[in-house]
DNA sequence: TCGCAACTGGAAGAGGTCTTCCATTTCTTG
DNA sequence: CAAGAAATGGAAGACCTCTTCCAGTTGCGA
């Protein structure tokens, strides 16, 4: 990058041997999850351990690498469905592919049931995908086909839900998965006038979201 | 027990060792869910690793032991709301009962979303917990509050949807958990009549929810 | 083509988790 | 009270995961 004190642009096979991660980590992370060992990304890569500790100092560096792309896609898919002429078909359509991305990329299921403060790009994407989610339920509400007492917040509740059942290659859990979706969302139809629980604070669900390091907490 | 070449009935002090370590298992569980190390268990009990593990040999023994009767706490709620009766008020508080379980034992959530064939006594509970189930649903529909497509295999789904907002003393999640559970029931009833995905087949859902040395497979 | 800086990666080290050994302790019975 | 068996638990060993060192390799620019 041109700036004072001009440093040297990165090797080429510096660039090949991050590039190769960031394909290895993608295939690593879907198939397995996020919480898969460094050394087998490293492996899958054709890499030294330092190599990819070099190039990803921390887990979340390289989450963020790997999924920011896939976060870009989710606000196109939600940017799409909110485009939607039918936005009850947009919301339906929206809320089905997640349920099918979650089930194919197990490490991008936790992305999403998962915040990450420090990884800017990422949750840059996720926010983006928000506010239009917020505009396809207002839109799908003022047609009369979404549930007025709907929040935009029970999106991450959604994806909780259905994260359960997200496990790729499981086709059982791929029916289940769909069979949920579909009672949830004629639970969310406008005809179900039923009273609710209480949301909760969206800043606290959020926070209860947070990634930390121990998967336990 | 008396057999021939009968045992010599266990020291006094060992029995106390072992009923300390089963507290001990069911507070460090409850807590931090299933897969906590080992040597925390043994901490907790105040006894040395060595005569935790010679107690219990593996983990799924310690597991049984302590949640066996947990899950006949299951069971007996189960009973009870079959014999509700008002069948849907019976079938709504099982549900409600379970999120609450759920949400305030993290391990009895996990033992919940988790088969355990060798534990022959967990599963036992569990089974008689479902048969309960069964006829509860069954007269819930002949009652004309359950939709009449909710299948008894539709529970794990439920299990697996409100497993991930269970994290004991996280109260924005345990609303979310119960605002979760309150769309699924409004789904349930029975005047929803729109179609819904088809279900799994129960054998092979049960068997992607066995339980594995790996958390991650 | 060569100098030199960027880059590499195997391995040592640290910390964690589980398994098992065995010297020591404790409990039970006569 | 003593003998002897049951029981104990700290630690060594094995394996796993991450971090970082640094000798060696490679790529780039003059």
């Amino acid at each position: 990058m041109a700036t004072q004190g001009e440093q040297r642009p990165r090797r080429a096979d510096a660039e090949r041997n991050r590039a190769r991660i960031l394909e290895a980590a993608a295939t690593v992370f879907a198939g397995s999850g996020i919480d898969v060992p460094m050394s087998e990304v490293a492996r899958q890569a054709q890499v030294g351990i330092a190599t990819l500790m070099r190039n990803f100092p921390t887990r979340e560096e390289l989450i963020e690498a790997v999924f920011h792309h896939a976060m870009a896609d989710y606000a196109a898919a939600a940017a799409a469905a909110t485009a939607s002429p039918d936005p009850w078909q947009g919301f339906s359509d929206f809320i089905a592919y997640l349920c099918r991305v979650q089930h194919e990329n197990r490490g991008f299921n936790q992305v999403l049931t998962t915040m990450f403060p420090a990884a800017e790009r990422l949750e840059a994407q996720r926010q983006a995908a928000f506010r239009d989610f917020v505009r396809l339920i207002n839109r799908a509400k003022a047609a009369g086909r979404l549930r007025d007492d709907f929040s935009p917040h029970d999106l991450p509740l959604v994806l909780l839900a259905t994260s359960g059942l997200a496990r790729p290659g499981d086709e059982a859990l791929a029916l289940g998965g769909r069979r949920l979706l579909g009672y949830l969302l004629q639970s969310f139809e406008a005809t179900n006038t039923g009273p609710l629980p209480p949301a909760p604070e969206p800043r606290e669900l959020y926070r209860a979201l947070e990634h930390t390091a121990r998967p336990d907490r």
